[in-house]
DNA sequence: ACACTGACCACTG
DNA sequence: CCAGTGGCCAGTG
C-alpha cells in the first residue's frame, strides 16, 4: 500500500472519542519522524475511500475547519461535528480545549 | 529523474 | 495583529 504511515494516521484518527477533535499537527507529532503535518493531510486524501476513517474530527492546528471544502457536500464536516456536541461557528470549534483531544495525552 | 503541488505549522517582519 | 516565507514528506504530471 502507500505507506504505514497512513494507516498510523487512520488508527489514530478512528480513535477520536465523538464529540472531540484533533490537528493534524498532533497527530504529525504523535507518529513522530514518520512524517510531518502536511503527509497527515495527504494521509486524510487517500482516507477519503475509507469510512471508518472519521476525517471530520481532524482539524488544523486552530481548530478550523480547513479541509471541509474537500469533504462531499462541504459542510457534511461541520454537520456531523455539530452532531457529536461540537459548536462550530464560523468554520472552527467553539467548545475550545475543551473538546480538544491530543493523541500525545490521551494515548501516551 | 525533475518540478510542482498539497485537508499544515512555526517563525519572522 | 496580519502577511509572507521556509520546512516538512509523499504523490503526481
Amino acid at each position: 500500500m502507500k505507506a504505514n504511515f497512513f494507516e498510523d494516521v487512520y488508527e489514530v484518527v478512528k480513535l477520536i472519542p465523538t464529540g472531540h477533535w484533533t490537528s493534524y499537527g498532533a497527530i504529525a507529532q504523535y507518529l513522530g519522524a514518520k512524517g510531518s503535518a502536511r503527509m497527515v493531510g495527504w494521509a486524510m486524501n487517500s482516507a477519503h475511500s475509507l469510512p471508518e476513517v472519521p476525517a471530520h474530527r481532524v482539524l488544523n492546528r486552530n481548530g478550523m475547519l480547513s479541509g471541509k471544502q474537500h469533504f462531499n457536500p462541504p459542510g457534511k464536516m461541520q454537520e456531523l461535528l455539530e452532531k457529536e456536541g461540537l459548536k462550530i461557528m464560523k468554520d472552527k470549534v467553539a467548545n475550545g480545549p475543551d473538546s480538544y483531544w491530543d493523541p500525545n495525552v490521551e494515548l501516551l
